[in-house]
DNA sequence: TTCTGTCAAGCGATC
DNA sequence: GATCGCTTGACAGAA
């Protein structure tokens, strides 16, 4: 079982995409930002590897405006071999690689110049997958679209654009169901008739169940048998509700304790997991750590590494009490860990937590920044402490003093992550 | 320098 | 019938 992410990677600013609005795409522009996210996208393949995550989706943006006719730019061919290469990566570390055009790709719409895009962005996602020459078991996910008022009339309209498609497309299609419009029994009716692949997202089931009473298993069971040896593992996509967000909205983190009761329930399913999730990468970490022989307690140790500035500005008590779990290095308490973790992030900051943490970031520097340095850091504290300034202001002074004075244990941190 | 709004895509919900 | 939300980084203009 291979549990992966999406598109962006969390807590690393040197490993994000880059883009550009229509009116700034000469080619040239184009050239440059392609090179920057294929570049990008190797790292962020080599962290994944890194970090024991074979599976992960590539953002539609990492080459702009690739479907779009008006634009003229043969990415196809200047990148020929650098998509050759990123495959022959993922391929050589069994890295399984999906893609999935967003919702403004409606292969069923009434209008046949959507249906003409939709076709044409299909056409990009799949030769991208085919340049970096991968499998067929690495697709492309597509929802099936609008309902036009007429579900019965939009899903006929879906198969028939589908016949339409040509082989290589067809060969890396598999289709979702979504948590407004089309559930899983109309993906499955869809499937059915087709033989293309459903993607089972068990969070918009939640939201958007059929009728009838058929479990969650059973329908595993069934979206599971569309899924052909060409095909590969049938993947399915886990999320869990934001707190106080609208239904559907992603949670910010995946809560480690409904993880591990999902992923127990379905434990007699081989499937791949792809979270849905803000925090992406971290979250994906957190479950291949807690389910997979993966997990050590070095890898803990190292996960506390990354968080403990974070949750030292949370809280106090539970800084202390995951070091005190640690203690223990026979021991490997990932479930504690995370739970942990999880309880203190969902702390409300506190003035004085925040301050503490700052000085703690803030030892880092305090031998080798300049008198002027340090004085701008003290009166910056005060002006803190007198609420003139939030800590935002503070941490993104201590960032740049990181950028001046390099530290590998702190750029690692992700204390600085969205600032 | 930091913030807020707009862009780019298509659909459906809401007023 | 017009507007907004969904998503993200780039970009412009305001504060």
């Amino acid at each position: 079982m291979k549990i992966g992410y999406a598109c962006l990677v969390a807590g690393n600013q040197e490993l994000s995409l880059k883009s550009c609005t229509m009116k700034y795409a000469t080619p040239q522009k184009l050239r440059e930002i392609t090179e920057h996210n294929l570049n990008t996208l190797e790292q962020i393949l080599e962290y994944n590897i890194r970090n024991s995550i074979y599976l992960f989706r590539i953002s539609s943006d990492i080459i702009p405006f690739a479907s779009k006719k008006e634009v003229e730019f043969s990415w196809q061919e200047l990148f020929k071999e650098k998509l050759e290469w990123i495959g022959k990566i993922a391929k050589e570390n069994q890295v399984r690689l999906s893609m999935h055009p967003g919702q403004y790709t409606v292969l069923n719409s009434p209008d046949p110049d959507v249906v003409e895009r939709a076709v044409l962005d299909l056409a990009y996602h799949t030769e991208f997958l085919d340049l970096c020459q991968m499998g067929s078991e690495c697709k492309i996910i597509l929802h099936i679209g609008g309902a036009y008022g007429d579900k019965k009339t939009a899903k006929e309209r879906f198969v028939e654009n589908y016949h339409r498609l040509p082989e290589n497309i067809k060969n890396r299609l598999v289709i979702e169901n979504d948590d407004k419009i089309y559930h899983i029994e109309d993906v499955m009716d869809i499937a059915l008739r087709t033989g293309i692949p459903v993607v089972f997202d068990v969070f918009h089931h939640e939201i958007n169940p059929p009728d009838g009473n058929r479990t969650l298993l059973e329908w595993l069971r069934l979206v599971s048998e569309t899924w052909k040896e060409k095909d590969g593992i049938p993947k399915i996509h886990y999320s869990q509700q934001l707190a106080n967000g609208k239904p559907g909205a992603h949670s910010e983190t995946i809560k480690l304790s409904f993880f591990l009761d999902f992923h127990h329930m379905i434990q007699q399913n081989h499937v791949d997991i792809m979270l849905e999730v803000k925090d992406k990468n971290l979250s994906a970490v957190k479950c291949i750590l807690a389910t997979t022989e993966q997990g050590t307690m070095k890898k803990l140790e190292e996960e506390w590494g990354r968080y403990k500035y974070n949750v030292l500005e949370h809280s106090h008590q539970i800084y202390l009490e995951i070091r005190s779990l640690l203690k223990d290095k026979s021991a490997y308490p990932v479930t504690m860990f995370y739970s942990l973790l999880e309880q203190a992030m969902s702390t409300p900051v506190i003035d004085g937590q925040q301050r503490n943490a700052l000085q703690h970031v803030w030892g880092y520097f305090k031998d080798q920044v300049t008198e002027q340095e340090k004085k701008k850091f003290v009166q910056m504290l005060e002006e803190f402490d007198r609420k003139m300034i939030d800590a935002g202001k503070v941490k993104r002074y201590l960032f740049r003093l990181l950028e001046k004075y390099p530290d590998l244990y702190l750029k690692n941190s992700y204390y600085f992550t969205g600032l």
